[in-house]
DNA sequence: TGTACATCAGTGAACGCGCGTTCACTGATGTAC
DNA sequence: TGTACATCAGTGAACGCGCGTTCACTGATGTAC
């Protein structure tokens, strides 16, 4: 039986993506998230959820994981948007923007992706960080052609995401977007060309 | 009265160094830290904290403070020990090195300064991270006289930053800490010199 | 097409827990005379 | 030096809370005949 529209009585038919959905409107809304928070905001008894999540931590993964895609559907997105002929600091500076936005507006799924000592063991979650490097990875190797790609993607990743969290955490002002956006690209077009002009 | 040693009957004496000692105890064990928590560790009721702290928070933004402090020093530390004639990207390296090794020692502790947003109303903790801000701005100041400084500072604060929270949410192999020393040190010669080489 | 039955996704009450915080208190300390 | 008293740093019992999780249960669903 496909299930059209949403709430059934009884059987809820969807339940695992309402709690899901739940979830994550929780998360928006910068509640604290609860096994319990989430049953109630889906309409559903306090153990209804243990039907599909085994614990807590399965439900925080599952998060993840849904965090990790959208992240990195939103770095395609504005890796779509760029000119073919951009200088390749310019693409770098443009994902490192849409890494930072991403953090800014989902801050509880951003903290609950990175914040927090991964399950190692929960391989679906660490498959989708991985996809993430990997794409970072591909990247970095067709705009850097020439570089050690490896070390290259990793120091790049962390300076985005060191940016986003600084600005997270108040330690840079995260206040008018357009702002952030500018620090951003400033500090990425610092570090880029930090040995210009050293040996005239 | 001066105390001199420690444990007292009932007046303790000196009881608000003692809760910071029991707390960086209990973040440095791993354990979840708590009001009650401290207090048991220290030896002492519930209620007792109250007395030197008006609330969970305040403790909280003592500990983080201490925290930006020690980090500070152990920069410090790093900055003294490297040669005066090194290369700038070596000091970098260096002070990388030291951050990245500071977050994987003390992780509770990293994550309380950081993985949390700020308590902006609290001064003294924000003072405490300008603090770390200024100095790492001195720094590049003097490694890097005629780069935008304020910009290159965040970007390697940054930099710096994402290595750290990247490897401890094993998001980066924490593993041997010789590796991650090795990784910290290539990611930012990576991206220092990515663009060597490109107009030959 | 109709009935009997197994399965499965929910219910709702209950458990034990540790937490932050408050309160009236008590006993030690330091000060004024 | 000795006593009376205010102050102040602790006590310990109690509050209400929301949490994660378990349990026996019930009612809807789908299948076999």
């Amino acid at each position: 039986m496909r299930v059209t529209t949403a709430e059934r009585s009884y059987h809820h038919g969807n339940l695992r993506a309402a709690l899901l959905t739940a979830a994550a409107q929780a998360l928006e809304a910068g509640e604290e998230l609860s096994m319990r928070a989430v049953a109630r905001r889906a309409g559903v008894s306090p153990a209804a959820p243990y039907r599909h999540f085994a614990d807590r931590e399965a439900l925080d993964s599952a998060l993840a994981v849904e965090g990790f895609d959208r992240l990195r559907a939103e770095l395609d997105a504005a890796l779509a948007d760029v000119p073919d002929s951009s200088p390749a600091g310019d693409v770098v500076a443009t994902l490192a923007v849409a890494y930072v936005r991403f953090a800014l507006r989902h801050p509880a799924s951003f903290r609950l992706m990175f914040g927090h000592e991964c399950d190692e063991a929960d391989s679906e979650r660490v498959r989708a960080a991985g996809r993430l490097h990997e794409m970072l990875l591909d990247v970095v190797r067709r705009l850097f052609p020439r570089s050690d790609a490896t070390s290259l993607s990793r120091g790049l990743w962390s300076l985005a995401h060191g940016l986003a969290f600084l600005h997270l955490d108040g330690k840079l002002r995260p206040d008018p977007a357009a702002d952030v956006d500018e620090r951003v690209r400033a500090s990425i077009a610092a570090v880029l060309t930090v040995n210009e002009g050293e040996h005239p």
